[in-house]
DNA sequence: CAATATACAGACCAACTAGTCGGTATGTCA
DNA sequence: TGACATACCGACTAGTTGGTCTGTATATTG
């Protein structure tokens, strides 16, 4: 049974992750200040290492509690969809539709982490690799549904361009973040956009 | 005239830089200490800042002397080589001749300063677009000798090709390092290389 | 040779860092 | 009701940060 004391303590530490999750956004995950955070999450000290032994923890628990759901939020409807190809397209050619002007400003905190840290510390770096590894698999199984539905040719192979799309995407979200505009997004997708088009087949 | 004393302040500074541009590469730049520098330098602090006013000052500075000069080193012998889009091929099958291994473990140095320092310094941002804008116009100019010698392929839109082939790279890149090993750099970009190959025409 | 400007040395400072620790207030449960 | 555990409080510490300041040694120049 779960106590009030028990959701108390959650919307707390839910709190803190929140604030968390936006900071490391903002400044990446070094960069960011216990200090701010707590400032910010209006949470004492001792509440916070109550809840989170180390910094180190508290990014763990923000890739696992945080990021890992913000990615599904993203991704499932497009991949769940009835032409996961045709939603992909809409989606590289409809950015804004998809991504908030946030994740345009500071990137996709995902990859903002992997590139922080990943060289860094073992742990955040498996945890991401996971995260990329079913993103790929579920894409790929996506297209594979697509080919099988008579949607997408059966010629190319499917693991191919899903890890393609997401190496572009990847890319032109770090380039769009430099240039601090999405418009640059779509120019870095649209030869993307042309071969996966050639892909599809319109009945 | 140059004096031998400006000699020696200019070996000092080059030194600085040198180790400077390492200690982002591996850290980062907020995550980089001036302290650790000076130590791996063997310099003085008052020496330090008697050539840079600021530690933003030494960023711009590694971005400006030592970075545009990587840049080119990596990709001058590929954009006047031959035939560059063969050159191109070649580099994303073969990236152990182009890349060392500090690059599959720590990433691009200019795309990382990119993400972590573009949304907070406007100085930053400007310097590294510069950077990529002189890119893509090399390769979609190199590209467009490939069509005008008849080793590519006309109704390609070299622009729109160069935009690609550097999207992939920046992602193919970044997830390598995530994975921190080589090997998914050629899985990331063979998607890439095929597409390439079909813009190919061989005499 | 004397005056000066440059290159460097390193003690010092205020602000900030992650993390600790003794204490408290209160919901839970026997 | 009373003992206990959990959630929280905030002063404190030890160390690090970027940056300043006074001082010095010497190459350069008038």
């Amino acid at each position: 049974m779960i106590t009030e004391r028990e959701l108390q303590a959650g919307s707390t530490r839910s709190k803190i992750l929140a604030i968390a999750a936006e900071e490391i956004l903002r400044n990446g995950f070094q960069s960011s200040s216990i200090g701010e955070i707590l400032k910010k999450a209006c949470v004492s000290k001792g509440c916070f290492y109550h809840h989170f032994n180390t910094k180190q923890a508290l990014g763990y628990a923000v890739l696992d509690e945080s990021l890992t759901q913000t990615k599904t939020q993203m991704w499932k409807p497009i991949l769940t969809s009835e032409n996961p190809l045709q939603s992909v397209i809409n989606m590289l050619n409809n950015p804004d539709q998809y991504l908030d002007c946030e994740t345009v400003k500071h990137g996709c905190p995902i990859n903002n982490l992997a590139q922080e840290m990943s060289p860094l510390d073992e742990g955040f770096r498996s945890r991401i690799e996971a995260i990329y590894t079913e993103w790929k698999i579920q894409l790929s199984e996506s297209l594979q549904r697509c080919q099988n539905s008579g949607e997408m040719i059966k010629e190319a192979n499917a693991d191919e361009i899903a890890t393609l799309v997401i190496a572009v995407i990847q890319g032109a979200v770090g380039i769009a973040k430099n240039a601090q505009q999405p418009t640059s997004f779509t120019e870095y997708t649209q030869g993307l956009v042309n071969y996966l088009q050639k892909l599809q087949i319109h009945n």
